[in-house]
DNA sequence: TGTACATCAGTGAACGCGCGTTCACTGATGTAC
DNA sequence: TGTACATCAGTGAACGCGCGTTCACTGATGTAC
């Protein structure tokens, strides 16, 4: 058709932007090469102008949604940032939310590229609530295992409260509940030395 | 080619228990019938003289999989339960684990029929779990949240461990032994009211 | 600055393939008399 | 208890369909002179 290089750049990112709502939403497997272009408002064969494989813009997908995230601004505090990762918006909003949870599923089963992406944007997320942890008390090693923990009870949470959001809604708002006031009395409750050693 | 009815409903389970292993192990989208009636020792058009669909299949796979973990034996303290299901044998294990971590991922996109399932055995795990914590101090509410709080914890772990397995081995068992540590730290602690409340 | 040509992101049809599902057929099992 | 027949779990080929991928072609963009 003829188009500016930055036209093809942003066409591009349009593909990607597509792609990772629709993976989101039905996982990988489920959407379709003709489906996905035709959302992102092309043919079906202008796919390998941009990606080699289907394989290939999944790597791409979870790139852009790690870098995303990674750029998201901070809640202010850990207990807001809990609370916001464990709200019925961020459970209901599977396509827009926290990729770390909502690839969780899928990641063992990506390829080595995209796997060794979501492994890094997992440890990327950690160094920040560590850093937000923090506290003068508390080793390194503690407040990074505090931060692993937080995170454990936040996909669990929203993964498993997802996963019974449909059938029986108010048994899914009771697990975030729980998630949300077990992490705010654990992370108020300052990660002295003595309480971590018990 | 003429077989007893005791034979037949033994074909019907074999074919369910294939199926179930196969689609922990890859996802139910990437698992055609034809595979899985290979692997089940059938061929291809058997499928349908047990089954009205595949759909069908993800059901009885469901029902199998939450009947057998709640036939499951407990490992006799809670502490020993999550060290159990946090141990690298576990994670590495999705075959045969729990289903509700094994299928957590799949489940928001399953049909009615087998989310209800999943969610019945969610609700039956945790009951288990909320009899193994209970103490004569904390009152039924204190003990419920306990008990999703620590499966929560448990699930979150389980599946960012899996997530990271193959890219990172050392992070992975550094995400499993933070939440095994910081569930016998909370379920060593006894749940007395004034804890509870804080 | 203007002209000639290479580039390459599009289109849309086509490819082989494996999917879920259907079908006609077989023959031992189970039932009726 | 023995015979006649209906049942139904198997087989294996076939169905239409959508998948990921390839291809020949188009024409504006970008480059060389």
């Amino acid at each position: 058709m003829g188009v500016s290089r930055q036209q093809a750049a942003e066409n591009r990112s349009a593909i990607v932007a597509a792609a990772e709502r629709l993976f989101r939403a039905r996982g990988v497997d489920a959407v379709g090469l003709a489906e996905l272009m035709k959302e992102a408002g092309f043919t079906q064969g202008g796919f390998y102008n941009h990606f080699k494989s289907k394989d290939a813009l999944v790597a791409a997908v979870m790139d852009k949604a790690m870098q995303d995230y990674a750029d998201s601004p901070n809640a202010g505090s850990v207990a807001k940032q809990a609370a916001r990762y464990l709200s019925t918006s961020h459970r209901d909003n599977v396509e827009a939310g926290c990729p770390l949870s909502g690839f969780a599923g899928d990641a063992p089963r990506m390829t080595d590229a995209a796997r060794a992406t979501y492994a890094r944007g997992l440890a990327v997320y950690l160094d920040r609530l560590a850093a937000m942890i923090a506290t003068d008390g508390a080793t390194a090693q503690q407040t990074r295992r505090a931060a692993i923990a937080a995170f454990n009870q936040m996909v669990g949470a929203l993964v498993l409260s997802r996963a019974v959001a449909e059938t029986d809604p108010a048994f899914a708002d009771e697990i975030l509940d729980a998630g949300r006031r077990t992490l705010v009395d654990a992370l108020d409750d300052p990660l002295t030395p003595d309480r971590a050693r018990r």
